[in-house]
Formats: C-alpha cells, sequence, structure tokens
DNA sequence: CTTATTTCGGACAAATTTATCCTAAATAAA
DNA sequence: TTTATTTAGGATAAATTTGTCCGAAATAAG
C-alpha cells in the first residue's frame, strides 16, 4: 500500500514525536535501531522530511532530529504519507488510466473512490500524537 | 495500490470477459491494443492469470483468450488481484512489521485493518460481469 | 505434411525502488 | 582553534518490478 521509504519515514516521525514529547532529540542511529530500518536510507528519507519542514533537524553533537511538540497534534498521517509517496494514491486511477473520473470512468472508478476516500479521511484524522501517544505508553510497537 | 501487472491483468481480464460474452475469443495482441498495455508484458500476465485458471487460453490459429461465460459472474475482482497480487495486500502490516496483530499491533493497526476490510469487501463483492457489463455497454472504459 | 498463426517459457534488458558508501558542512565542546 | 559528532548530499550498488526478444510448442487450415 505504502513504499518501504514511507513506511520507514512513519515509524521514524513516530519515534521522533515521542521523544520530542520528553523534550529529547534522537540521533538518526538511535532511529534507525528502534524503527529496525537501514541507517542510510532512513538517513535520506529523513532528509526529505525535514525539508517537507515536517521534522527538525540539527547537525553536530547533541544534534539530530525533533518536533516541535505544539505541532505534534497539528501533523497528520495524511502529511507524512503525502511528503514521502506525493498525491498518487490519493488521486490516481485504480487502472493506472491516465484520465479518469466520473463521467469517464474505469470499470473500478466508483468502487475505488469509495474506498480511496475512506482512507484519504483516516489519514488525514489521525495525528501524529495519538500515534506517538499509543506508543508511548506502550500501547502499540515499532519492531517486530 | 496495484502493481502495474496487476492493473494491466484486471484490464484484460475484463475484456477478455466483454468478448467471451458474445461467444468470442480474444488475441493477446487484440487485448494489448485494447486495455493500452505492452504486448509482451501482458502476454506474461495472461500465462499466470490462465496457470491459475481464471482464463482460458488456447494456442495456433483462432486461438486466444477466453472466459467460460458461466463463470463470468462467479469470478470477483478479489480473485484477479489475488492471482497476481498475493494476498500481502490483504494481510500485510501497513508498516511491513513482520508481525502485527490486535494484540501486538502497529501504531496505526487498527485505523488500517477498517480500510482493508473494507477494500476487501469491495473486492470480495464486486464481479466480473458487472465490470465487463458497464464497459460493453460504454458506460466504462479501458484506454485514455 | 506443410505452413501460418498463436500462446508458452526462458533469457535478457530497462526502469524504478531500495539501500550503501563516502566526503562535505555544520556545530558543540574541550 | 582543534576535535569529535552529527546531518547533508552526491555517487554508486543491489534488488525488484516492468518490459522486450526470440525460439519452442501447439494447432488449425490448406
Amino acid at each position: 500500500m505504502f513504499s518501504k521509504a514511507c513506511e520507514y519515514g512513519i515509524k521514524a516521525t513516530i519515534y521522533i514525536a515521542v521523544k520530542s514529547m520528553h523534550q529529547e532529540r534522537v540521533s538518526l542511529k538511535e532511529i534507525a535501531e528502534e524503527v529496525n530500518s537501514p541507517v542510510a536510507f532512513t538517513a535520506k528519507i529523513l532528509q526529505s522530511l525535514a525539508k517537507s519542514g515536517i521534522i527538525d533537524s540539527h547537525k553536530g553533537p547533541t544534534g539530530g532530529f525533533q518536533i516541535e511538540e505544539s505541532r505534534i497534534d497539528i501533523i497528520k498521517l495524511h502529511d507524512i504519507v503525502h511528503a514521502i509517496d506525493g498525491d498518487d494514491i490519493f488521486n490516481g486511477c485504480g487502472l493506472g488510466l491516465k484520465q479518469c473520473d466520473a463521467r469517464q470512468p474505469c470499470p473500478v472508478h466508483h468502487k475505488f473512490v469509495v474506498i480511496r476516500d475512506n482512507l484519504k479521511i483516516m489519514l488525514q484524522n489521525t495525528s501524529l500524537y495519538e500515534l506517538a501517544s499509543g506508543l508511548d505508553i506502550g500501547l502499540t510497537h515499532l519492531k517486530r
């Protein structure tokens, strides 16, 4: 459903959020360990998330990644997915047609918009805060 | 959402179904044209769909692909997707964890099962017949 | 039987995604 | 200022997916 990059990006962002809620910066190395993702590849993804303004990065000793605490419940899952995978997943045709809409639909168009709207709404309504909270209190997991 | 192979496979199968409803076999070449897919790649996909028993193939002149008419409304979109993309899309974890269930969920688990169940139900309830009918009467399109 | 047609199937190639490596740049602290 | 640490970013490699090519096998028709 999501690309590998997006999966890593979501997990990393959630982990950064948890640490940020405890006023801690966290290093790439630690993130990759806790999220079980390849270090260098994760670096690329975090780089792009930083450019998108979703996370904040700092170089040097005591550097690392963090998210401004007040923004954690403003950032939605949708923002992360959109930053990494773009909006093809939300707007593209289910059968890959260039043009496909209600007037000139592909055979699965009407069935698909329902599913995809559900997905979109879910992503837009899911805050980074609730994902991070669940992880923080041990209700959910990022490894295994 | 689906792989390219799956998109081509779905479109091809729908087209074959339309022709089959008119008691016609159809060649690879015609399918690829009508579906706007690369010929040789489409051949591979049809080959595997034939092995899965979803379509019937015949070599030689007057050969081609066809679907037994009585099976067209029994075959579901789910069968096609499953034959090509497997069941990762239905069972895999949204964040790529090897193990992820209601007892040891990833942060997005509960949100995802809802979406995925919707998708699964839709695919299981959508018959090849209704997809082919819509195309046959010009309500939907496979090109563009 | 020969020929033309069509799918089968293996090998190969291109494109994309995933992943690694290494040097540069920033920066905190001694 | 020097050193150690950490992210940035470019080059490259591996893996996967997508796509091509070509000869083999089947088969219908002359």
